[in-house]
DNA sequence: AATTCCTGTTTCACTCATGGGAACAGAACT
DNA sequence: AGTTCTGTTCCCATGAGTGAAACAGGAATT
């Protein structure tokens, strides 16, 4: 997995700051600095610079600045893959009425990319922009079916198996297993791996060389999602689309 | 302005490295390197934790990691005004067929947080989460005609008045002058100051105290926003808008 | 195929900046 | 007035970031 022989690490301070400002809105100098174990002195510091760049705003506590908002969209912009799926999500959405969401991978881990919802979508706790775990729902072990078996196993090594219900796989070979099959299948299910009662099945995006660079999901309450409309109906929609996107990645 | 005694450096190289990297996607370490005059193993070493961190990426040059637009969307959501303003500009929009934006400032600037396009809207250069100058626009000066000429003051020390159209105002006096006259008026103008041929109107919503926490403006060309559309009916748009979203604020 | 000129990587001293401790001030509450 | 928080500032020691140089690998040149 490459680790970095030397992180900088003031600059690794600073951003456990920013995270722990981001989970924290409104926290002080004192909280910060005895949470994160540091002196009051250094956080101080460290608040004052992330401030002056914009990055932090102060008004009776730190809370994260709207800088992070114009990166986080520049990000965002910069990926192909989420203007090609913008408008396909919408309109799976719309002709499922479920909710739809096309996500990526980046270091190891899940990322919401952009949804949409349907007129009977659950209402999900997921947000753009959300990190996750990929082997906890049907997008992302999609797009785990189709990475390389070595790089894989380097994510399973960085962030282990973390489980969210009963039914979350928490095996490697089980992982493993399920991937062959996906493999063989082209998509993926997820029944009731990632929440409770809730069903979805994932198709991966792959690029000219057959790897993954995100997938899309449709997920809905279990019972709506059964028999023909899991197996068959949904999964062959996902397939239409995720062609499409594929296409137009390559280009045109 | 209240200057930061002693910045943690290390940091603002970092940050430096991602707003670079932010500007310039793709880049390479020796053209960081080169460009930032730094040596090529700091900035190696910097971009080294910045990507385990999943702030950056790499895939043949770097770029900005979704770990930004996970924070940005956070800091967005914070923001009340936010969530009150977005059903009001959406709906401001379609009524006027025109752009409708609603900005904020912060650390001085401004910062684009809404828009919404109606059938004819131009199309602007302008994005959500854009960051500019609060004297170039309508929004933004109805923003500093409502806060303490010290701030003001600061501001302009701060930032100097940048340029970007011949009608930008550049001279402080007579920018006093016109938050002045936006002041008694309520909204402001802006004739081509930001961009040639544009036009707009800016109202400000501001908290219990009187203070702009931020504004919304309505833009369009030149010979649409003329005579009273101008003058009379978008503003008359715009302060009904802004009242709601006041009221909505102070709740509620 | 050999050479050049780019990359990015690694190593290693040196120095400077980071971090922590402690002393300080100001507010809020008792 | 006293207590206990908060945030701020100072300063010193040390540990970490920085840069120079040497290194390796690839691409494009000859």
């Amino acid at each position: 997995m490459h680790e970095v022989a030397n992180p900088v690490t003031t600059v690794e301070t600073a951003f456990e700051i920013v995270e722990y400002v981001a989970e924290h809105d409104g926290a002080g100098v004192s909280e910060i600095a005895t949470d994160l174990d540091r002196a009051k002195s250094t956080i101080h510091r460290h608040l004052g610079t992330l401030v002056q760049r914009g990055y932090l705003v102060e008004d009776g506590g730190y809370s994260l600045g709207l800088r992070f908002l114009d990166l986080g969209l520049d990000a965002r912009d910069g990926r192909p893959l989420y203007h090609e799926a913008h408008a396909k999500v919408d309109e799976l959405a719309e002709r499922t009425g479920e909710k739809v969401w096309c996500m990526t991978a980046e270091n190891g881990r899940s990322i919401h990319l952009h949804g949409a919802s349907g007129t009977q979508s659950v209402r999900t706790n997921s947000r753009e922009g959300d990190v996750g775990y990929l082997h906890q729902h049907a997008a992302g072990k999609a797009i785990l079916a189709h990475r390389s078996p070595e790089h894989v196993g380097d994510i399973v090594e960085r962030y282990g198996l973390p489980t969210r219900t009963d039914d979350t796989i928490t095996d490697g070979d089980e992982l493993f297993d399920h991937l062959e099959r996906i493999r063989e299948r082209g998509y993926a299910f997820n029944r009731e791996e990632s929440v409770p009662g809730l069903y979805a099945v994932g198709a991966p995006i792959t690029d000219d060389r057959g790897v993954a660079i995100g997938a899309l999901s449709i997920s809905g309450p279990a019972n709506r999602l059964a028999g023909e409309t899991l197996t068959e109906e949904f999964p062959e929609l996902l397939l239409g689309a995720v062609n499409e996107i594929e296409i137009n990645l390559s280009h045109g």
